[in-house]
RNA sequence: GCCGAAAUAGCUCAAUUGGUAGAGCAACUGACUUGUAAUCAGUAGGUUGUGGGUUCAAGUCCUACUUUCGGCACCA
C-alpha cells in the first residue's frame, strides 16, 4: 500500500487537500475552528472544533461535495509571509492558531499563509498552485482525536481523508482498503475456526478452537526447539503473584494501571501478572551463581493478564491475557553484546523460516536530559546504547533510532509490524535491564570471588503467540504452511461407494504417519467438497478414483492449483514429510 | 477511558414514512452415486444484544447498560 509521505508531489497534493476540506468545512460549519491538518502514510487529516455540531460518517459525501465545489472554482493558493504579530492579529478568532502562532520563534521560522479564494489558512507550506488541482480525492473516516494528542485536553473531531493525482490510483487505493479489510485477522479467524469470544467469558479473552490450537501449539514447539538449540532452559511459573512480588520488582508502583486490581486471599494479597520478569528473578535467586553459569538464559512460554483498556482491545492481536514467548537472559555487562546479537540472530533466522519479510527495527534509546525516567548512571547507559548500535550497524539492517522511547530501566530493540487494519506493533522484542536483578539483590560470584549485580535481557521472538498468530495470519491471508496448517490435507473418494474404501485406507495411513488429514467422502459432487476443501485453505486435496485405487497411487491439488499431480504412496508421503520437515513456506 | 457508528437465524445480509421478521449459504431429512470451485426437493432454525419507556401497534422512536467496529489516548 502507498506511503503517501514518502511521495514528494503527493505528499504536497494532499496537505494542499487538507487545507480544502477545510475551507469546505468552514462554508458548511462558519463557526469552525481550526487546529491542525498535516500529511500522514495514508493521506491526510484536519483536526476541528466544531462547537456543539458532531460530525458523522453521514456527514462525509455532503462535505466531499462541498470540497469539490471548491476545487472547481480552480483559485490559485497564493503563499504570503507575515510577522508573528500580523499572524496573532490575522488568526485572532481561532484560539487554535493562536496557539500555534504564539509558540513561533519569528527569528527561527518564516510565518505563512495560504489562502485560496474566501479562505486563509496558516501553514508552513508548499502547496499545489490551484485548488483546481485537487479532484481526485475521498475522505475515508471520521472520528474524536485529542487536541495536542494529550487525552487531559479536549478532543476535536477529525476527519481523515486521501488525494491523489488521478482516478485510478485512487480507486485503486480504495480497493486496497477494500482488500485489507478481508486479510483482517479478525475475519479469517473467524472463517477457519481460529479463536473465538464470548461476552459471557469476558471481553479481550480469546478462546482458541481446535483449529486454533493446531497453530498456537505447533508454533510453541517451533519456538521452544529453536531456543533449546540455542541454549535456553525453559521453566513454569504461575499466572498470578502475591502483591509484594511486584512491590519488589518496582511494577506495581509504574505500572498498577494496566494491571488487574489485587485480590485479597485470607490476609494475603495478590495480582494476577501482567509479566513473568519477576518469577524468573526469584527463580535465579534460588541458586548460588558463578560468573561460569552466565549466560543463563531461562524462558517460558507464560501467561500474563493485563487490564488493557476497552478501547485498545483488538481480535487477538491486543488482549486482556496472552501468552508471551519469553526469555530472560542473566548475564555480565561484557557478555550483554554477545547475547543481544544472538537474541536478534534468532529473530532474523525465525522471521527468515516463517517468511515474514515486511518488518523494521526501532531502537528505543533514552533522552539524556530526562533524569526522572532515566537515573541510572551515564555509562552503563553509554555502553549499552553503543553496544546495541554496533550490533545494529554489523548486521547492516536498517534501523529507527528513537529517543526517549526507551523503558526507564534500559534501551531496548523492537521489531515492529504492520497488520492489515490499525496501528503498528512490535511483535518482537529485545530489552536490557539495569535495574530489575538488583531489586532482587541478585548477585553471581566473579572470578576474584566479589558478588556482582548481573544484567538481564528481556526478550521475546513471539511478543505473544496471541499477536504472532493474528500477524501471520494476515501475513499468509489464511494460507498457512503445510506444518502451521490445522487441516493440512483432506481425502475425498470420487464416488464414496466406489473408492471410500480405498480412500479411508489412505486416509488412515497418512494419520498413522502423524499427519492431521481428514476424509470427505460425504455423497456430495466432487466439485462441491473441492471448492469447500479450498475456501478452507486446506493445502492438498487428495483425490481418490478408479485410477488411484487400482495403481495404489495417489492425486493431489495443491491449495490455488488447478492441476492434479499423481504418485505412488510412498513419493507422496515423502513429498509431504519433507514440507513439514524443512517447513516450507507456501509457495504463492 | 474518550468521540462517533453499529448489533436481526450458526455465517453473510434484507425488512418503504412504526403495521404479520425474510433470503442465500451452513445444518437436518430424502432422492441422486458423482473425476477437479456450489445436484435437486423438503424440514427445522428468531423473546431482532439486554433492561426500561413512548404507542392501538416497535427490528424501526426514546433511554440506560453490554459488546463490536472506526479513530484518539494507552501499549512494561
Amino acid at each position: 500500500m502507498i506511503n503517501i509521505k514518502e511521495h514528494e508531489d503527493l505528499s504536497v497534493m494532499n496537505h494542499s487537500c487538507a487545507h480544502l476540506l477545510a475551507q469546505a468545512v468552514k462554508h458548511l460549519y462558519p463557526n469552525a475552528k481550526f487546529w491542525v491538518g498535516p500529511v500522514i502514510e495514508e493521506g491526510f487529516y484536519y483536526d476541528i472544533d466544531l462547537g456543539d455540531e458532531v460530525l458523522t460518517e453521514e456527514d462525509l459525501p455532503k462535505i466531499e461535495k462541498e470540497m469539490k465545489k471548491c476545487s472547481k472554482d480552480n483559485k490559485r493558493i497564493i503563499r504570503e509571509e507575515i510577522s508573528k504579530e500580523e499572524a496573532l492579529e490575522k488568526f485572532k478568532d481561532d484560539p487554535y492558531k493562536v496557539d500555534l502562532i504564539s509558540r513561533m520563534d519569528e527569528n527561527e521560522v518564516v510565518i505563512s499563509m495560504y489562502t485560496q479564494g474566501d479562505f486563509t489558512d496558516l501553514c508552513r507550506g508548499p502547496h499545489v498552485e490551484s485548488t483546481k488541482l485537487l479532484k481526485n480525492f475521498k475522505l475515508l473516516k471520521v472520528s474524536g482525536a485529542y487536541w495536542k494528542g494529550d487525552a487531559k485536553n479536549k478532543m476535536l473531531q477529525r476527519i481523515y481523508g486521501i488525494c491523489f493525482d488521478n482516478p485510478e490510483d485512487l480507486e485503486k487505493h480504495l480497493q486496497e482498503l477494500e482488500e485489507a479489510k478481508e486479510r483482517d485477522h479478525r475475519k479469517i479467524g473467524k472463517d477457519l475456526g481460529i479463536y473465538m469470544m464470548s461476552d459471557l467469558v469476558g471481553r479481550g479473552l480469546p478462546m482458541y478452537l481446535p483449529n486454533g490450537f493446531i497453530l498456537w501449539h505447533e508454533l510453541e514447539e517451533y519456538i521452544r526447539d529453536k531456543e533449546i538449540k540455542r541454549g535456553y532452559l525453559h521453566v513454569q511459573t504461575p499466572p498470578l503473584g502475591n502483591v509484594e512480588l511486584y512491590k519488589t520488582s518496582g511494577h506495581l508502583a509504574h505500572y498498577k494501571d494496566a494491571m488487574f486490581p489485587i485480590m485479597q486471599v485470607e490476609d494475603e494479597e495478590y495480582v494476577l501478572r501482567p509479566m513473568n520478569c519477576p518469577h524468573h528473578m526469584v527463580m535465579y535467586d534460588n541458586d548460588l551463581h558463578s560468573y561460569r553459569d552466565l549466560p543463563l538464559r531461562i524462558a517460558e512460554i507464560a501467561r500474563d493478564c493485563r487490564y488493557e483498556t476497552s478501547g485498545s482491545l483488538k481480535g487477538v492481536e491486543r488482549v486482556r491475557t496472552f501468552c508471551q514467548n519469553d526469555s530472560h537472559i542473566f548475564c555480565t555487562p561484557d557478555q550483554i553484546g554477545d547475547e543481544f546479537k544472538g537474541v536478534v540472530d534468532l529473530i532474523l533466522e525465525v522471521y527468515e523460516e516463517m517468511g515474514i519479510t515486511d518488518y523494521k527495527f526501532e531502537l528505543s534509546l533514552r533522552d539524556p536530559e530526562d533524569k526522572v525516567k532515566y537515573h541510572q548512571d551515564d555509562e552503563m547507559w553509554n555502553k549499552a546504547e553503543d553496544a546495541l548500535r554496533k550490533i545494529m550497524s554489523d548486521y547492516g539492517v536498517p534501523y529507527e533510532e528513537k529517543i526517549g522511547e526507551a523503558a526507564f530501566y534500559g534501551p531496548k530493540l523492537d521489531v515492529i509490524v504492520k497488520p492489515a487494519v490499525g496501528n503498528e506493533f512490535a511483535l518482537s522484542t529485545c530489552q536490557i535491564d539495569f535495574c530489575l536483578p538488583a531489586k532482587f539483590d541478585l548477585t553471581y560470584v566473579d572470578n576474584d570471588g566479589s558478588k556482582k549485580t548481573p544484567v538481564v535481557l528481556h526478550r521475546a521472538v513471539f511478543g505473544s503467540i496471541d499477536r504472532t498468530i493474528a500477524y501471520y495470519l494476515e501475513e499468509t491471508k489464511g494460507i498457512l504452511p503445510l506444518w502451521l496448517a490445522p487441516k493440512q490435507m483432506v481425502v475425498m473418494p470420487v464416488n464414496s461407494e466406489f473408492q471410500g474404501n480405498y480412500a479411508r485406507e489412505v486416509s488412515e495411513m497418512l494419520k498413522e504417519k502423524g499427519f492431521r488429514v481428514f476424509l470427505d467422502d460425504r455423497n456430495e459432487k466432487l466439485g462441491y467438497r473441492l471448492r469447500e476443501a479450498q475456501t478452507k485453505k486446506i493445502p492438498y486435496t487428495l483425490i481418490l478414483g478408479d485410477n488411484e485405487k487400482n495403481d495404489k497411487t495417489i492425486s493431489y491439488r495443491l491449495f490455488g492449483e488447478k492441476e492434479t499431480t499423481t504418485l505412488s504412496q510412498k513419493d507422496f508421503i515423502k513429498l509431504v514429510r519433507e514440507e513439514v520437515d524443512q517447513r516450507k513456506l507456501f509457495k504463492k
